[in-house]
DNA sequence: CACAATATACGATTTCACTCGTAGAAGTCA
DNA sequence: TGACTTCTACGAGTGAAATCGTATATTGTG
C-alpha cells in the first residue's frame, strides 16, 4: 500500500538529500540544500516539522538535534508523481508519456538503457 | 522556442478541453468540465481570464460569448510538464523516467507501442 | 417595451506552500 | 558561572491557485 501523500517541491528536495544521505539532522539537509538554494535554515525546519506530521519523515528525539529518516521510499515516490502526470496530462496512458519523454530528449545513451529496459521485461 | 509559462492545474484541464474540441466559450468549457467536476461558473471565465493575460489563450471579444482558443500545442506542454518532472525527480534522467514509468504499469501492447517509437527514433 | 436569461468584469475569500523572525530551552566553553 | 552558540517550537506574513458572489451590460422573448 502507497502513501497516499504526494510530497511538493520543497519536501521533495529534502527527500533526495535523506535518500542519499541516509537519516540526518535538520543541520545536515540544510547544509545539503544551502550549495543549491538560499532557503534559510528555520524554513528547512519547519518543512520537515511538516513532512513529520504528515508521514512523511520518523523522528528520533532523543537527542537534542533530532534526527530524521524518510518514511517513503524513492521508487514509490517517483511511482506516484509518474502516475500524477500520466493520468492528469496524458489521459491514463504511460506509452504516450514515454513517446513525449523520448521526442524531448533523446541521447542515443538513453534510448540504449531504455531499449535494455525493454528486453528485460519482455524477456520474462 | 517554447513557451515559458506552466499552466497550472485547473488551466490544464481547460487546455485538454480546449485541444479536443476547438475554439470554445466559456460555456462551452463548463459544460463540457460540468461532466466531471463541479466548478461554478464563473470559476471558469476566471481561469481563462486569467490565462489569456497569461498569454496562454488568444481571445475573440467580437461577439459577446468570447471565443477563447489555445496559444499552445498539447505537444508543447505536455513536453513541459515532461521536462519538469525529468529535472526535479529524476535528476535529469529521461531513461530513469522511463524505466519509473514502465515499472508502474506495462501492459504488452504499451511495451509494443514503445519499442515501436525506438526503432523509429534510430532509424531503424 | 419590459422582463428574464446570460455574458463579462471585478473583488473578496479560502487554502496551501513557503518563508522567516523571535522566544526559550539546552548544550559549550573560557 | 556567564556568555555564546545551536537547537526546537510557534506564529505570522506572503504569494499563488482556486473559488464564488455580485454588479453591470447585452441579448432574446413574451
Amino acid at each position: 500500500m502507497r502513501t497516499k501523500v504526494k510530497p511538493t517541491g520543497a519536501e521533495l528536495e529534502v527527500l533526495q538529500v535523506l535518500w542519499q544521505a541516509g537519516p540526518s539532522t535538520v543541520r545536515d539537509i540544510h547544509n545539503a540544500l544551502r550549495k543549491t538554494h538560499s532557503t534559510g535554515y528555520t524554513t528547512v525546519l519547519k518543512i520537515m516539522q511538516i513532512m513529520h506530521e504528515k508521514g512523511l519523515l520518523e523522528r528520533d528525539a532523543s537527542a537534542r538535534a533530532h534526527i530524521y529518516a524518510s518514511l517513503v521510499t524513492k521508487e514509490d515516490t517517483q511511482g506516484q508523481f509518474v502516475n500524477d502526470l500520466v493520468s492528469k496530462v496524458f489521459a491514463g496512458s504511460t506509452s504516450q508519456l514515454v513517446v513525449r519523454a523520448l521526442s524531448e530528449k533523446s541521447s542515443k545513451k538513453e534510448i540504449e538503457e531504455i531499449r535494455a529496459v525493454l528486453n528485460r521485461l519482455e524477456g520474462k
